[in-house]
DNA sequence: CATGAATGAGCCTTCATTCAT
DNA sequence: GATGAATGAAGGCTCATTCAT
């Protein structure tokens, strides 16, 4: 997992308190320019200058844009989770479940929509994000997988279906979806999405109606 | 829809046979420079020279990279239409026509897969190909969402479904799923992938059993 | 004097109705465009096109931009030929011949503004038009050196001056002027730049009032 | 009169003294090249070579060549000021002050006269610099119209003339004289001309004898 | 460590001129 | 003669990266 990770950690952390508020300052002006002018267009003195610093002290920190990148996606990791179908069992029942998850995958999506675009953009453009994109959506989709293999154990869904392509499908699904309306800004209500994602994967895995 | 259309229609288009040849040579050559090098890596010499012509003569006949490259997608329009479900009331049956759809699509997009991934990284970097590649969504997307409220007024599929969200979303499922496998590389045996998605589909539009 | 002009002739005149039909129409067109566009800025495919033949046509007539620029020049000639004192004794007295000169070359300057700012503008980039400049220029002031020296021969002029030098002042003093009002668009009032002008000289070569 | 300077002030000034050095080298270097390559021939390259450092160099500190040659001019600002009448009552009595005045413009116009080629030759051709020639020319007709009202004043000039035309004239018969002699090359001795000029001055002024 | 300037390879684009039809 | 496309040399400009202070 780790080896995935594009830039495994830049091998020189800065050893004084300077140099780390140098670099944390950097890391967000990156965010800052990279959400603004998108990825390619951004250049390594825009993002120096966005942070206050020379342009060469980028260098002491980063190896090039693709490193400050990486850090910049690693210090938004938590923010990016992907909430996912929870894996206790739920006195909700399945339905309320899978609601309860496609709403907070939506709203994590919406308010994280700059980032995924931006991920999204360079992931076009170079493999190791390509890479990096993967992993997080395998992640997302392993979960999903496992909820919908207990399911099927409990009887409450299609047993015809494979869990894994299942979800594969399904969770590509939401998140083309949510792709397609918070970056590309097709409209659509939000609940409307909610609602109709749920009733989509509820009839798909043919959960049974609520006794 | 011609107005979404990047490069509307070159301003000077060739007079002469040979004018003709070298523009249709170069545009032959940007999808043969466009798919090995990718879009952003390409370069205009790079095009001229695979076409053998020079730099210069790139510029009797486009504007930029943009230009051609809307000249590649317009050439290969045929080529990457999508199957879509059949308007045609079908002796098959809808789950039978699904299937094929969903056949039909996976095929045609694993032949393009290339121009669907340059399509892709383009859309990533360019504003006006985003456009080309909604619009071409939405044409797909349109078409599914007529079939389905053609099978909810025949009773055939769960009426509780928005047939324009829905198709939005089962569409999107497929493409992401093509996109996944013939793009990303990600494994997964075609008739598997078929097979799946269509008993998503049957499922989630609640598709009642062959009689 | 023939040796001054930038192009002493285009050495292959047209040989056919045809051919001096299509040399006439990119004279009349490199007008047009050099006024419009400036000399520098024109370029010879804008000259066909405006003239409505085709680029390579061009190089049948001329072997470059001053070679049709020449032409240009060569076809104004006569509108740009500047009005001069009268060589003729004038019932009229010096002043009042004085005075129809300066007039009649305010308005053929102010006719021709914009010839004469191209000549100017070419004249500042390539030598041989600034030959041709000084050679037209040096005509003008040649013939009012001689009225000069004639008036002085009458004893109506300041008999100090050296007519040739004067001649070149004042002559420079009224183009100069022309110049400031008609190409650099400095407001005045034409009617007082004669009046002005036509003061200064009178004084400038003691002129003795009309008894 | 800031706000007519071509380059109001340069965005990004050196701040260490090696950046100085360097913005001075290209300064100097382009005048270099200017005066004897024409602006216009003068490429870029030539002017980064001409002051040792590399091409990319020559954009850390101006954006183009316009810019550059708004730097030449600006630094060459005193040396190129036009001595002017006097505005002081001069014990030498107004001939003498006009002789002055005139030798001292011949004087510095010759001293400068490359500078002044090119600033004709950019003029010719751009119209930032043909309003910061007419600025500057501006400057010394003003100064000269105060100096005819001063003598009009003190009843030593012909009432009849406007002040402030009759500047314009005389101040244009002076440069234009210079601009002959010293850019166009005509020849003629230099104190022949302070001469000539002088007594037409004084003539066409009706400048009364010194009792 | 920070600074800010220097470097120069690399690609784009223009357009005068040539030439096959 | 006319046509319109091909040619390719020439220069402009950018920007990642290096480095002396």
């Amino acid at each position: 997992m780790t080896a995935a990770t594009p830039a495994p950690a830049p091998a020189r952390a800065p050893r004084t308190r300077r140099g780390a508020e140098t670099r944390a300052a950097l890391v967000a002006a990156a965010r800052t320019v990279f959400e603004r002018d998108g990825f390619l267009d951004a250049r390594i003195a825009d993002v120096a200058a966005q942070a206050g610093v020379a342009t060469g002290s980028f260098y002491t920190h980063f190896a090039d844009k693709e490193e400050i990148l990486a850090a910049v996606l690693e210090a938004a990791r938590e923010e990016m989770l992907h909430p996912h179908l929870s894996e206790q069992a739920d006195e909700l029942g399945p339905a309320a479940m899978i609601e309860a998850a496609n709403r907070a995958y939506l709203a994590s999506y919406r308010k994280n929509a700059k980032l995924m675009a931006l991920l999204d953009q360079v992931a076009a453009v170079d493999v190791r994000f390509r890479r990096l994109r993967a992993q997080r959506s395998r992640a997302f989709v392993a979960r999903n997988a496992r909820a919908i293999a207990r399911l099927q154990a409990q009887g409450l869904a299609d047993p015809a279906l494979d869990p894994r392509q299942a979800s594969r499908a399904l969770s590509g699904m939401v998140s083309r979806l949510a792709y397609a309306t918070y970056v590309l800004g097709e409209r659509a209500p939000s609940e409307t999405l909610v609602q109709t994602l749920t009733r989509l994967w509820v009839n798909a895995l043919r959960i049974p109606p609520q006794r």
